[in-house]
DNA sequence: GGGCACATGTAAGCTGTTACATGATTAA
DNA sequence: TTAATCATGTAACAGCTTACATGTGCCC
């Protein structure tokens, strides 16, 4: 499944859930599924006047002067279906704290050291998204159909960042540095 | 840190370890960093001459005519240490298994259930890879003082798969699903 | 002699990022 | 009236992927 596909299944599968326009389509994106994608923008507007070409969505006058409101068509939606079903393309991985890791004996076990913090404060920080996130997700009732979808993502998030901290923790110890102060 | 800088670090880190030609550096990074990392090869070379421009690395004859064997200059030591000290550029999310369970609701069960056996399979196959490379980290004597930290990286990956596994059973728990056989 | 692994490179095409441009509406 | 948010787009640039081109040395 080529990456422009994924491009257009994240927004098929956006506007599924609800009719939307390119803006909140934009942010949707942004927030709702931040936590594991991402769309490149530039490539947001040109993909939705493809999807029209397409007739997978079609396009209504919006609330205000020239917004579009857009809605995903019955063809629009087994298309989706069909994209879903693709095996995903993986995109190759290029983990930046790994290299660093792995080449760690070119570092002072300071330098080391302050790498691990700073893993340790973005995981922590993802943790503290996630539980804002569960919070609306098991209050909102608007979308409960999704619900056990949407809290399965959220768990693939929470489960990774677990194993993330553990990992900080052991290699700490492995590599004989300081452990730093667990938060409260 | 750019992309182009990440190259870099991984280039020179990789001649850090050992003096190669610019063919054993594209094994090395495939085999070696391959489950963390990935090198665009068609940049390689272009890096490989930027960096001898720039004196962080040194052309020797090669074993066979017109090959090259690459050696990190003291400078490059230095450049490679400040790259790595610097905080790493995530590349942005984009997890397609994460997408189509998302949208699950769009998809039968049992495409759902296939995407989650394929992406079992994928896992489990990640782990026996790491089996390999521990096994290999374990014995290998030269590298000794490189260990820790390899055996570091290859920890991340295994507990990354253990809780991917694990959030593949609750997954299936929690939309219901078969479980499949688990091999012996 | 044929096939394979070694070895170095390049170029076309595709894709994404970034910054910018434009303008409407609303809240302070 | 000013700033922020809503809303839609585009164009230049940067970067990567893929496939190809070329040739050597070794083993059967």
């Amino acid at each position: 499944m080529a990456r422009r596909a994924q491009t257009a299944a994240a927004v098929l599968g956006a506007l599924s859930v609800a009719p939307m326009t390119g803006y909140e389509l934009r942010r949707n994106i942004t927030e709702v599924l931040g936590h594991f994608w991402h769309e490149s923008f530039g490539q947001l507007y040109p993909c939705l006047t493809e999807l029209l070409d397409e007739s997978l969505v079609r396009a209504q006058p919006g609330d205000r002067t020239g917004s579009h409101r857009y809605r995903i068509t019955a063809a629009g939606r087994r298309r989706l279906a069909e994209l879903l079903a693709e095996p995903p393309t993986r995109q190759p991985p290029r983990d930046g704290l790994l290299l660093r890791v792995f080449f760690g004996r070119s570092l002072s076990p300071a330098s080391v050291a302050e790498i691990l913090d700073a893993e340790e404060a973005s995981v922590r920080a993802a943790l503290a998204r996630y539980a804002d996130i569960r919070a609306e997700v098991t209050t909102e009732d608007e979308y409960a159909a999704h619900r056990p979808y949407w809290l399965a993502t959220l768990r693939a998030g929470e489960l990774g960042a677990a194993a993330r901290l553990a990992w900080i923790e052991e290699t700490r110890a492995a590599l004989d540095l300081p452990a730093t102060l667990t938060p409260p």
